[in-house]
DNA sequence: CGCTCCATTGAGTTACTTCAAAAATTGTGG
DNA sequence: CCACAATTTTTGAAGTAACTCAATGGAGCG
C-alpha cells in the first residue's frame, strides 16, 4: 500500500476512501502532494488547467476579487474537503491557504481518468459537491436578510462546530480561522462593523474574545438565538 | 425507444442524455413525468425522501423560509436542469414552480441505482452539481457586495442572457420570470427598492419596462458596465 | 525602540429600509 | 362589456443599520 496514503490523516473521510486498496495506489500514483505556506495561492481565478486537490491539513478559502480589488470569500475548505473544477476550462476562483495545509493534487486529466475508471469515485465527488453545493447556498441566506450581528453570530457559531470533533456539539473555546478583514469580506460587512459587534456579543454576555482571534462560548444558546437559525 | 423521451426537448442536454437508448428507456421506465402549476411545491424543505427530478419545460425557484416567514430564493431550475439532495436524508429548501412546469421525477432509490449501473450519468450529475455550484456562488459574490442598482442590472443581464438562445448573446426583449417581490428576496433587497431601482435604470436609457414584467434592452453595454461585472 | 500590521473606537454620512398611500394591473361577477 | 374588488407596483417621506473617514491602541518583529 502507499505510504504515504496509510499514514494520511484523512484516508477514511476524503473522496478516495470509497476506492480499495488497489484502486487507491493507482490514483495515489497520478498525484503527488504539495504543501502550501499561509496565504499561498494553489490557483487563481483565469488559471487553465487548474489541478485539482484533497486537503489534507490545514485550510483554504475559495474568493472572488471584484474590479476595485475587494476580496470576497465564497467558501471555506477543510480537511478532506475537496477542490477542483472539472469540466470548466478556466478556474473561476482565487483558492488560497489560510494556514499552512497539506494538499493531494492531481492533474485534471488524471482525475478524469480515475473518475471513469471508478464509478465510486465519481459518487463520492458529486456527493461532496452537493455539500459544497449546501453550504455555498447557507452562506447565501445568512448574507441576504440577517443582520451585521444576526451573520456575526451564525459563523461564530459554525467556527466552533468545525473546531469540535464531535459533530452538532460546539468547542467551548477556539481560534477564528480567519482575520477580522477575511470576516468581513465572507459575511459582506466593514472590517470596522464586524469589530464593532464583536463587541456587542461580548458585552451581552454570548462569547468572551481571547486575544485576537482566541474565542470562548460563553451563552451557546444565545450566540445561537442571536443568529436566528433553529440549529447548526 | 420510450416515447416521451423521443419527444423530450430537453433529451439533448439533460443529464440523461449521456446514456445510450436502451439504458435511458431502462430509466424513463423507473421515472414518471409531472406537471405543476404556477406556485405549486415539488417539495418542502424537511420532507423526507424528495424526489429528484429534471426540468423538462418551465421554471423553478430554489428557496427557504426564514423564522418570520421571509422567503429567499437561492436559485433557478431552467429546462434540463436537475433537482434532488441524492445524500441528504431530508430536502433543505423548499422547490416550487415559477410557471407551469413539466418535470420528469425519480424516486431516489431509482435514481441511486442508475448511478450505480451507468457510470456516465454519475459524471453528468457531478458536472450539473458543480454548475450549479458555481450559479449559486455567483449570486454570492453578487449579493455579498454590489450596490441596489448593480444587483438588478447584472438579474436583468442574466435573465436577458437566459431568454436568447445563442449563448452569451441576450435577448433584446423578454419577460421577467420573477415578480419585484421575488426579485427582491432574491437579490437581498425590498420590493420598494428593486421597484425604484427598475425606475432608475429605466431613466439612465438602460432598458425599457414594457408593462409589468417586460423588459427591452436599450443599451446593453451599459447595463453590464452598471452590473460591475466583466462578463457573463 | 521604532516600524508595521491589525484591531478598536469615534463621528458623520448614506444607501437602503420601513411605513404609508396612491396608481396601475388583473381578475370576477353581473 | 363594464364595474368593483384584489393584487401588484409605484411613489413619497422619515428612520436606521451599516459604511466611510479618521484617529487611537495594541501586538509582533527586526
Amino acid at each position: 500500500m502507499n505510504l504515504a496514503c496509510e499514514a494520511c490523516p484523512v484516508r477514511d473521510s476524503a473522496a478516495c476512501s470509497v476506492l480499495n486498496d488497489d484502486e487507491r495506489d493507482a490514483l495515489a500514483a497520478a498525484g503527488r502532494t504539495r504543501t502550501l505556506k499561509r496565504g499561498q495561492m494553489l490557483f487563481a481565478a483565469g488559471d487553465a488547467d487548474a489541478a485539482c486537490a484533497t486537503l489534507v491539513s490545514g485550510a483554504l478559502k475559495v474568493c472572488s476579487t471584484d474590479i476595485d480589488g475587494n476580496e470576497q470569500i465564497l467558501a471555506l475548505v477543510h480537511p478532506s474537503g475537496f477542490i477542483g473544477e472539472l469540466f470548466a476550462p478556466f478556474a473561476h476562483h482565487d483558492v488560497v491557504a489560510l494556514t499552512d495545509s497539506q494538499l493531494c493534487t492531481f492533474a485534471r486529466k488524471d482525475l478524469d481518468q480515475a473518475i471513469d475508471h471508478y464509478p465510486a469515485l465519481a459518487k463520492a465527488l458529486l456527493r461532496r459537491s452537493q455539500e459544497d453545493l449546501h453550504a455555498t447556498r447557507s452562506l447565501l441566506e445568512l448574507t441576504g436578510n440577517a443582520t451585521a450581528e444576526a451573520r456575526l453570530a451564525a459563523l461564530i457559531y459554525d467556527f466552533a462546530q468545525a473546531a469540535s470533533q464531535s459533530p452538532c456539539h460546539p468547542e467551548q473555546t477556539f481560534e477564528l480561522p480567519l482575520s477580522r478583514g477575511e470576516i468581513a469580506n465572507m459575511l459582506g460587512l466593514t472590517i470596522e462593523t464586524v469589530s464593532r459587534k464583536l463587541g456587542d456579543l461580548e458585552s451581552s454576555g454570548a462569547i468572551k474574545r481571547i486575544g485576537k482571534r482566541g474565542i470562548e462560548l460563553v451563552d451557546p444558546a444565545h450566540l445561537q438565538a442571536l443568529s436566528g437559525r433553529f440549529q447548526g
